[in-house]
This record gives C-alpha cells, sequence and structure tokens, in this order.
DNA sequence: CCCCTTTGACCTGGA
DNA sequence: TTCCAGGTCAAAGGG
C-alpha cells in the first residue's frame, strides 16, 4: 500500500489526479468560496460529495501502486538547517506550522484537522525520498515545490519548551479536578509537551510561495539530506528512546515496501510499531499503536539508540520534565522531537497507559486507529455517563483542501495515530478529542484523487461542550486554525455535525435542525456555499455559543486560558 | 545463553 | 462461504 508519503511523492512527481495542482487556483479561503472549488483542473467542479467518495474507493490507488517508485524533488543539498529555516527566538517550530505562514498555500498538504503538516510521514518519508536515486532519466523529478527539513530539531527544543511546555500537568491538573470522569486519562495532557504537532518540523514549503508576506523566513531546501544524517534520522526513528523486538515482517500488498513489525520489549507494555521501509532502506512510515505504560528505558539500554544519544548530545532539562512526569531518565528519551516517533506519538504514552494500566486492560490498545480495534473499543469501552455510551457511528465530511483551516471544528484533538489505509494512499490521521472522558475520535485522510478534498470522519458523541476557541480574538497565528465568522462559515458548518450529538442538555444545537442527523454527511457542496444550506444563520448560533463556552472555560480553566493567551500573544507577535 | 531477526504459517475480520 | 489482506505467532538461526 502506498504510504503517506509514497502518494504525496507521487502526486508530485506523476501526472495528478486533474483535480490536483499544486498552483492552487485560490489565493485565499474566501477566494475558494467564491470559486468552489469547482474549477479546480476539472475534476472537481460541482462535484459531488458521493462523487469524491466514489473517487476515493479505489480506481486509482492500483495506478498509484504501479507507478514506479517516484523521486521527490528536492532542492539541492546540503543546506544547512539554520539557514532554512530561520525561526524567532522562542518560536516553536510546532506553532509555526500550525501558523498560517505555512498554510497560506491551499497547496500544503498541511494536516486537515490541525493545520499541521502530516510530519510524522511525510518527514520519514521525505527523508527517504531525499536519498533516492535520481530518475531513471537522470533528474530529479522537477517540480513546483520542495521540501525542506531541519536535520536536528532538537535545536528548537528550548523554544518548544518554553513555549509549549509550560506548566504542562498544572494546565491539565485543572482539567483533572474538573471532571469526575477516568482519572487516568487526564492526568497527563502530553499535547502542550510532545503533541503531534511536535514532530513537525520537517514540513514541505513551495519553492514558488513560499510564506513570504507572513514575515517568516521559510527557505525551500531540503537540508541535511546527506545520507549520513539521513542514516542517523532513521537510527533514531527506530531508536525512540524505547526497546523494540521485531516480531514480524509483511510484503504489504500495493507497496513494494516491507513493513516490519514491532512490540516494545517491556513486560506487558501493549505498544506496538510498525515500520515500513523502501528498498533502499530508508524508513518509509512509522505508526505507533497502542501506548507505552512505562518510562523509557535509561540511557544505557541495550538498545543501539546510546550511539544515537551520543550523537544527539544533551537537550535541554525543561524536555525532560515532559516526560513521564519529568522521571525520564534521559535527556534523549524526554524529549519530544519529531523524529521521536514514541514521542511524538506517545502524547498517549502516558494518558493512555496509565489509562490501560488501570483497567486492568493487558493487551487492549485503545490506540488501534482500525475500525476493528474501534469497533472492540466501542464495545467495550461502555463509556462513562449512560447516553454518552459511544457509539461509533462514522460521519464523513468532505472538504477541500483549502478548507484545512476549517477543519478545526472547535473541539479539541490529538492526533494518536496515522495509517495507509486500503483504497486510499494518502494517510490517515487520527485524532481522538483531548477532553478527558470524552470517546470521540475522528479520522481524517485525503480523498485518493482529490488531494484539495478530505474526509473526516468521526466516530463516537462529545459528552462535553466544545471547549474555548484558542486565540478567538483574531490572533494571526490562529487565524486559519480558529477561523474567523466572516469566513468560517464552513467550519460552522462541520462543527454541528459533532455537536449535534451532544449529550450536554446545555447544548444550544440540540433544536438545530438537522442535529438528528447525526449520519448525514455534511457534502461539499455545504461546505462550499453555506448560505444556501442555511448555516449563516447558524453561523450567529455558534458565535453566541462559543461565547459562552469560552465563558465557561475561563472559569473551569484560568490557567489554561492564561497560557492558551499567551501563545496567542505571541504568535501574534511573530506575525506582525 | 540471551537477545534479536527472519520467515513461513496461522489467525482474524472485512468484503 | 470464500477470499483477501493485515497482523501475529513461533520456530529457527545468527550475533
Amino acid at each position: 500500500m502506498a504510504s503517506p508519503a509514497g502518494s504525496f511523492e507521487t502526486s508530485a512527481n506523476s501526472t495528478p489526479p486533474a483535480a490536483f495542482t499544486f498552483s492552487s487556483p485560490y489565493a485565499s479561503f474566501s477566494d475558494l468560496l467564491a470559486g468552489g472549488g469547482g474549477d479546480d483542473g476539472g475534476g472537481g467542479g460541482g462535484r459531488s460529495l458521493g462523487r469524491d467518495f466514489a473517487g476515493t474507493g479505489g480506481g486509482g490507488v492500483p495506478k498509484f501502486k504501479s507507478a514506479p517508485p517516484p523521486s521527490l524533488p528536492i532542492s539541492r543539498p546540503p543546506i544547512s538547517p539554520s539557514s532554512c529555516f530561520a525561526i524567532p527566538a522562542g518560536l516553536s517550530p510546532a506553532e509555526l506550522l500550525d501558523s498560517p505562514v505555512l498554510l497560506s498555500s491551499a497547496n500544503i498538504l498541511a494536516s486537515p484537522t490541525t493545520g499541521t503538516f502530516p510530519a510524522q510521514a511525510l518527514n520519514l518519508r521525505i527523508a527517504s525520498a531525499a536519498c533516492r536515486p535520481e530518475n531513471k532519466d537522470g533528474t530529479r523529478a522537477s517540480s513546483d515545490f520542495s521540501f525542506q527539513t531541519i536535520a536536528n530539531p532538537r535545536s528548537f527544543l528550548p523554544a518548544l519548551g518554553a513555549l509549549k511546555g509550560h506548566e504542562p500537568w498544572k494546565h491539565h491538573d485543572a482539567g483533572n479536578h474538573d471532571s469526575g470522569l477516568s482519572s487516568m486519562r487526564s492526568n497527563i495532557k502530553v499535547e502542550a509537551v510532545a503533541p503531534v504537532r511536535t514532530d513537525s518540523f520537517e514540513i514541505p514549503t513551495l519553492k514558488a510561495n513560499s510564506q513570504a508576506g507572513h514575515g517568516s523566513a521559510v527557505q525551500t531546501d531540503y537540508g541535511h539530506s546527506n545520507q549520513a544524517s539521513l542514516a542517523l534520522k532513521d537510527q533514531r526513528k527506530l531508536d525512540d528512546g524505547y526497546n523494540w523486538r521485531k516480531y514480524g515482517q509483511k510484503q504489504v500488498k500495493g507497496s513494494e515496501n516491507p513493513r516490519s513489525y514491532y512490540k516494545c520489549t517491556y513486560p506487558n507494555c501493549p505498544t506496538k510499531k510498525k515500520v515500513e521501509r523502501s528498498l533502499d532502506g530508508q524508513i518509509t512510515e512509522i505508526v505507533y499503536k497502542g501506548t507505552h505504560n512505562h518510562p523509557k528505558p535509561q540511557a544505557n539500554r541495550r538498545s543501539s539508540s546510546a550511539a544515537a544519544q551520543a550523537i544527539q548530545g544533551p537537550v535541554p532539562s525543561e524536555a525532560s520534565e515532559n516526560s513521564f512526569g519529568g522521571r525520564s531518565g534521559t535527556p534523549l528519551d524526554s524529549v519530544p522531537t519529531p523524529d521521536d516517533s514514541s514521542v511524538s506519538f506517545g502524547d498517549d504514552d502516558v494518558d493512555m497507559s496509565s489509562q490501560r494500566s488501570n483497567q486492568g486492560g493487558d493487551d487492549y490498545e485503545e490506540d488501534e486507529p482500525d475500525a476493528k480495534r474501534w469497533k472492540a473499543e466501542g464495545e467495550s469501552e461502555g463509556l462513562s455517563a449512560a447516553g454518552n455510551r459511544t457509539v461509533r457511528e462514522p460521519r464523513v465530511v468532505v472538504q477541500t483542501q483549502s478548507d484545512i483551516d476549517i477543519l478545526d471544528d472547535g473541539y479539541r484533538w490529538r492526533k494518536y495515530g496515522q495509517k495507509v489505509v486500503k483504497g486510499n494512499p494518502n494517510p490517515r490521521s487520527y485524532y481522538k478529542c483531548t477532553t478527558m472522558g470524552c470517546p470521540v475520535r475522528k479520522h481524517v485522510e485525503r480523498a485518493s484523487h482529490d488531494l484539495r478534498s478530505v474526509i473526516t470522519t468521526y466516530e463516537g458523541k462529545h459528552n462535553h461542550d466544545v471547549p474555548a476557541a484558542r486565540g478567538s480574538g483574531g490572533g494571526g497565528a490562529h487565524l486559519l486554525t480558529r477561523p474567523q465568522p466572516e469566513n468560517n462559515g464552513m467550519a460552522a458548518a462541520i462543527r454541528p455535525s459533532v455537536m449535534a450529538n451532544h449529550a450536554n442538555p446545555n447544548n444550544v444545537f440540540r433544536g438545530r435542525p438537522g442535529a438528528s442527523e447525526s449520519q448525514a454527511p455534511f457534502k461539499l457542496e455545504m461546505l462550499q456555499s453555506t448560505g444556501s444550506y442555511g448555516f449563516s444563520g447558524y453561523q450567529n448560533s455558534m458565535n453566541a455559543y462559543m461565547n459562552q463556552q469560552q465563558q465557561q472555560q475561563a472559569q473551569m480553566f484560568p490557567n489554561k486560558t492564561k497560557e492558551e493567551q499567551k501563545e496567542d500573544s505571541f504568535l501574534d507577535s511573530l506575525l506582525c
């Protein structure tokens, strides 16, 4: 099966789907609204949801697979990472990635939900691609985009810790006390410490329209693409601080890359990971499953990672507090890095594992993104209050690439996995609602035929209100992730698809027309012409609702609010 | 001897 | 019911 990056690369190199272009027809989100996403190369015009899904089903996949291994257009190495990525002091690259700076172009396939690039897969694949031999014709594929990378993202950790790691425990304790729900899940919130976002250091940017305009000196070169660094990176990717035992390997259909299966060797630790390597040995994908229920092993562990650590060198101390309550043994272990996959996915490491262990589940892996697992979870979770029992009823939202910004549906999501599923070469990002005790998950993937279309499937019902919008005051950095009233009609259109199922009796949307249609998909047309669907009126309710929620949140999470305000103002300052 | 990888067979769930 | 694909098991072998 094609890997996410494989798809990305292929898309870039091979004949793209008709609907996929790298030169965005939309200068802005509002342009998209005006354009309606219909003039995207002839394939998208007036395209219906059904058509999109029909397209997703598979026809293109085999073609995808059959295509020769593409080479990613990479600008010429070597470029110093520092030269290709100038980040103001104190700025987390992760935040940068969430900022409109990197989302100004609709061409960039950022995470549909967070606006963050799927760097986990992306950077790995990019790294792989960078080392890939040239095309048969002796050239690297030309393209209008290139990738850059930060070879040693740890250099940004101080900023990361300063920005994102402040008071992580306090932050979550607040939430913990606030709920009578499971105490386990709420214990740790790693989003501020090692969220998926933090793995997004290596990012694609468009050569042609690199985010100038936003004051961020983002260049577009693939720095540190030499084999040595990549070898080290690969080593680190596998060597994420935990000890793994390989228990299987398979040749996955549709992909020339063998997939290896690893288990964490720690007793009773349910964590597994899949590692896919390209033929040249480069890691192309790492997918984590489950979460560690233990701290990382000490530095003197037997694994070869010691060597990597020696090379890595020490890391800021604040980062070490971010791992397992600061009990982490080594700097390396404790630092979330883009390459430290276990950490990047490991925001679940803590909360989920504790929950699991407390529940006495041995190999129960809540993070299993598969439908199977979800089903099992739905059966076993039972969940909190009666009436809140999870009903895994997929709801699907199709959005265009340019709608990435509105995929923030108001809830806060934590990415816990990613997987390439059959029928779609694009990776499916798995997210779960960060509100403790909330069973809702969603997975997001791009349509196989129209990379600008994003399919979001919601599972379960939120048992809480929509959290207060971060930076709702209009901070620049959140303009995209937190849509503003002028252009967030689609965001509002998305949100109720979740909220409609609220168990909260105070949910102001209870009476919203169509609220009972919990499974009714929001179609592309709905997203593109909100007015015709009466969402403009809904927006008013939405705004009112958000205000209400913000007030509540301000009372419930004063620290959090301050914290986020700090973040917002900080990010705002970067955009000035 | 221990730990790890390899690898073919087996299991399971979905179509 | 059958087929298929993904995931897992476990024996064998190597370092």
